[in-house]
RNA sequence: GUGAGCAUAGCCGAGUGGACUAAGGCACCUGGUUGUGGCCCAGGAGACCGAGGGUUCGAAUCCCUCUGCUCACCCCA
């Protein structure tokens, strides 16, 4: 056994499976920018009261699954189990309410939580998060949504659609808590032992419960969209109404909530088919009432985050090839330490003139050489051995089984760059 | 935090108490071609069978503890 491998929850990305995450991280900067959204890179860890503002008590969040760290100089730390909240930070810390709003960004990068790791779940896990900060107009929600949905089609996810809720606000909102209660508290014999906790403790949470006992309960517990006040409504006719428009297909799922308080409104995820079953490859929503949490104005703002993590796995169970990564273009083999000083002076230049070239190590047999430039898939292997090197030439050999031939060294380089394919 | 399953070379994987100084395949290295890849053939290297303890004349194989992995629950910002 090796005496270290990856802490528990985190993986390594090998360079045999990078050809996807460079797919869906191109997918992503392409999507984002076809609708006006900037990059923005924030900190991997930010100040630990940036993530733990606006969760109550009674989750698990705050106090047992965020990496928390006192550094050198005190400072209590976090690393980011999210994007949003270093997302409004930024917008904040650098005045963004004076650019034309909503100021749209995305980022992309790894996330920590403290998790019992299980499929699809790690515990540095990679994000696609978008944010648009500054409109309360439902049709920054529907820009959202569609970026969510550009992303997903480019990269060829099939069986797409949205699920879609609206979970009001706080002036909606109180009266709707009320009603689920003391629906609740009427069949608390029949409802599950962590359901009659969440009753009490996050109790929109009990409507997305798998246990079976729950299901009838839930079937017939009341809904948020009928609790609306008169702009939620407003707003949540709106953005169907823009969905409705485009087509896509989307189901109001009543069951779709979030538990923490300044989350408002519209609440979404995309669902993709894989391996025959539906499953969420992205989530989000408005969160109109954060912003004032962390300091701010009142900033109406929506997002979403997609787990690339998550994305890769529906790719592969989805059998999506990503395009291949770049492979090299060229060997330079060789034959003798004369031929290897030749071999390397040819490399260089092949590298200056933008071909990707390799090299061999090791003095090993030139059978040994082309078996590697065999193996790196490369074009066209190039042999300099006794006989090219008294002659000042190189033999050229096309690794598809085209005719062997010889080339004048110095022109070798032209050669190349006309003859091998980008 | 709770529950279940699993743990043999880089990867896959046979072996469930004695003949295991642990099969086979992929990958790797060398040679068959004293200068030529993909196929084939021959050979080589690579494992103290997750760790520790116990039972036994004998343990990869049985028992205990630990660790790790996987899946599900919890949680999911």
């Amino acid at each position: 056994m090796p005496t270290y491998s990856a802490p528990r929850g985190t993986y390594d990305i090998l360079p045999h499976d990078q050809a996807y995450w460079r797919y869906i991280e191109r997918e992503a900067h392409h999507s984002a920018e076809k609708f006006g959204w900037g990059e923005l890179d924030t900190p991997i860890f930010e100040d630990a009261n940036l993530f733990a503002k606006g969760i109550q008590a009674g989750t698990d969040i705050a106090d047992k699954e965020m990496y928390v760290f006192k550094d050198r100089g005190d400072d209590l730390l976090a690393l980011r189990p999210e994007f949003t909240g270093g997302v409004v930070r930024a917008y904040i810390e650098h005045g963004m309410h004076t650019l034309p709003q909503p100021v749209k960004v995305y980022s992309l990068g790894p996330t920590f939580r403290y998790d019992r790791p299980q499929a699809g779940r790690y515990r540095q896990f990679y994000q696609f998060n978008v944010e648009a900060l500054g409109s309360a107009d439902p049709a920054a929600d529907f820009e959202a949504m569609s970026v969510a949905w550009d992303f997903f089609a480019a990269l060829g996810l099939k069986g797409l659609s949205y699920q879609l809720n609206s979970i009001g606000d706080k002036q909606c909102r109180p009266a709707f808590i009320q009603a689920l209660q003391a629906y609740y508290r009427q069949h608390l014999v029949v409802i599950c032992d962590d359901c009659k906790r969440r009753v009490e403790i996050n109790p929109m949470r009990v409507l997305d419960c798998k246990n079976d006992q729950c299901q009838p309960i839930i079937a017939d517990a009341p809904k948020t969209v009928d609790y609306l006040c008169a702009e939620c409504a407003a707003h949540f006719s709106a953005l169907r109404a823009y969905v409705e428009s485009v087509g896509r297909p989307y189901t109001i799922n009543y069951r779709l909530v979030r538990g923490l308080d300044y989350y408002t409104r519209t609440v979404f995820e995309v669902w993709a088919s894989s391996l025959g079953s539906q499953i969420a490859v992205c989530g989000g929503g408005r969160y109109d009432d954060l912003a004032e949490m962390l300091g701010g104005k009142p900033t109406p703002a929506v997002g979403f985050a997609a787990g690339m993590d998550r994305i890769v796995l529906a790719l592969r169970e989805e059998e999506i090839e990503p395009p291949p990564l770049p492979q090299p273009q060229v060997l330079v083999a060789y034959q003798g330490s004369g031929a290897k000083r030749e071999a390397v002076k040819l490399a260089t230049q092949l590298r200056q003139a933008d071909v990707r070239t390799v090299l061999t190590f090791d003095n090993r047999s030139l059978k040994a050489q082309l078996k590697q430039a065999d193996r790196e898939g490369v074009q066209v292997a190039l042999i300099i051995g006794e006989q090219e090197l008294a002659a000042q030439q190189v033999a050229v050999k096309p690794m598809n089984g085209g005719e062997q031939t010889s080339v004048e060294a110095e022109k070798v380089v032209e050669w190349v760059t006309n003859a091998v394919k980008r």
